[in-house]
Order: structure tokens, then C-alpha cells, then sequence
DNA sequence: GTACGAGTTAAAGTGCAGTTGAAGTCAAAT
DNA sequence: ATTTGACTTCAACTGCACTTTAACTCGTAC
């Protein structure tokens, strides 16, 4: 019934590694023993799901780990997720916006900058020794 | 008419360090010396003011040097910049789709994940012993 | 009985983008 | 003459998210 390590990361798509990281970071129960060996109940299955869930949503390792353990015992898991998502969907927004900026740096420059670059190439390193 | 570190740090607003960092990285030339002080010309103002929009466009410092100084002689500043800035667009394009998806989660994680997550719940770390 | 495969550990390594610290130098002001 | 303040160097440190390595332990198969 319980899952080797190898198993689950290849359930999981994670490396054995990161599991081990993991739990380490205290993302992942410490899961029993059967000659010192992790044996997994499949349940570990659904909080991976999450904990990736949580990592593609954009949360940080440290992040998810406040989100599944960090709160009261009070808070219930939606108003932690709440909690968490409130606040990493205005840093998404304020990433989106620096994309786009980013994207009108580069669309503009096409045009426009090319001549401000060839200012900028007379500050340059002298040509050829280019590495070091 | 040369500045020194500090005045330069304070006109681009990038520190004392990583001014000496973006030198060792092979962004700035190694300015003039007086008395081992790095004394610059005024234009490194107006070649920090390129890195630091390729810098804002997302690109990493190593990327930055490629585009200052990476690339044959015979290439001009036009060609250099649409060939990065072509690649760099195509990574931004993706990355602003992953930033979608994240925004997706987290949305439509309010809606239904709840349920999920009380599963999950399940599985968590015993509560009290948060931190480790 | 030994070889194999899958697991175990702790410690060190990776890559990025700098920052920090200690010890020293220098010109100018007091 | 000494203090001040701004600089210098080099090496080591930070934080993130893992990965890699070396030496070890198991259970099973041959």
C-alpha cells in the first residue's frame, strides 16, 4: 500500500531530491519508516498536488509552507489560501505590468533606440578583448 | 569633471557595489584612477542607462554583456539588439503566459480548490509545531 | 555469499546578483 | 599630526531551490 520515494517522485514528476527537500523544508510530513526507508501513504499524492499547485501559483518554497502550516489553527484552509492569493495576485499584476513594460523596451528599441545605442557604443570596451 | 563612485551610485542609482560588481561582471569599463579612485566620464552615465534598460527588460547581467560586448566587431548595435531583443521577446511572450496561468490558479483556486485543500488537509503536519 | 538496485545521510556544490566585512589608502579639514 | 570620510581590495557571505557526491544500509535475486 505505502509508495517508495522513487515511486511517488515518479507519481509526482519531483526527483527523489526535491522530495527529500521537501520534507526537509517542512513542506512534507516526515513520511514512516520501513527500514529507514520512506514509505509514503498515498495521500501524499493530493498534498504534492497542492504544494505544486501552490509553487506554479508563484509561491516562493517559504510561501507554501506558511499557506499549509503558518496560519491558526483557527483559519481554515480557504481563508489561508485567500490570505496568501490576495496578496500574491498584486505582485502577479505588479509582474504583469513589468512585462509589458519590458516588452515596450524592446518593441520601442526596435525602432527608435538604435541611435541612442550607437551613443551609448562610444562608452564602449574596446573591441576584441571581449571576454575575461 | 570625472566622478567618483559615490557620485555616480547616487546619479544612477545603482550602489557603490554593484557599480564594482557590473566592472568585474564586464558591463562597466574599468575607469580611470586617480590615487586608485575609479574616476568616470560622464557618458558611463548614459551606458549604465543601457544596462539598466536591458536590465529592466529582463534580461541577466551575462545576457547584458553578450549585447554590450559579445558579439563580432563587423555586428552593429541595430543587429545585436533585434537578435537578443527577438530571443528575449519570445521569453517574455512565455512568461507573460505562465504569469496568466499563475493569476488563473490562484482564481480559480477560490472558487473550488476549498474543498480540495480541506482533503489535503488530511495530510498535513500535526499543528502547533510550525516552525523548524 | 555476493551482487544489484533502491534507498539512506550529511555536506558540499550550483547559479544568480549582488552585499558585507576586514583591513588598508588617500586627500582634505581641523 | 590626526581625524574624517570616501574610497580601495579580496574573500566570504546571502537566499533560493534544488542537485550532487560519497559513503553507507537494506532486501532480494542469483
Amino acid at each position: 500500500m505505502g509508495l517508495l520515494i522513487g515511486e511517488v517522485a515518479r507519481r509526482s514528476g519531483l526527483s527523489t531530491s526535491a522530495l527529500r527537500y521537501y520534507e526537509r523544508a517542512g513542506l512534507l510530513p516526515p513520511p514512516m519508516r520501513v527500514s529507514k526507508r520512506r514509505v509514503y501513504e498515498q495521500k501524499v499524492l493530493g498534498r504534492i498536488r497542492i504544494i505544486l499547485l501552490a509553487r506554479h501559483a508563484g509561491f516562493s518554497v517559504k510561501e507554501t509552507k506558511t499557506f499549509l502550516s503558518g496560519y491558526p489553527v483557527s483559519t481554515t484552509p480557504a481563508e489561508r489560501w485567500r490570505a496568501l492569493a490576495g496578496r500574491k495576485l498584486v505582485e502577479l499584476d505588479a509582474q504583469m505590468t513589468r512585462l509589458s513594460e519590458m516588452k515596450s523596451i524592446l518593441n520601442d528599441s526596435f525602432q527608435c533606440r538604435c541611435i541612442r545605442l550607437e551613443d551609448c557604443e562610444q562608452g564602449m570596451m574596446p573591441p576584441g578583448r571581449v571576454s575575461r
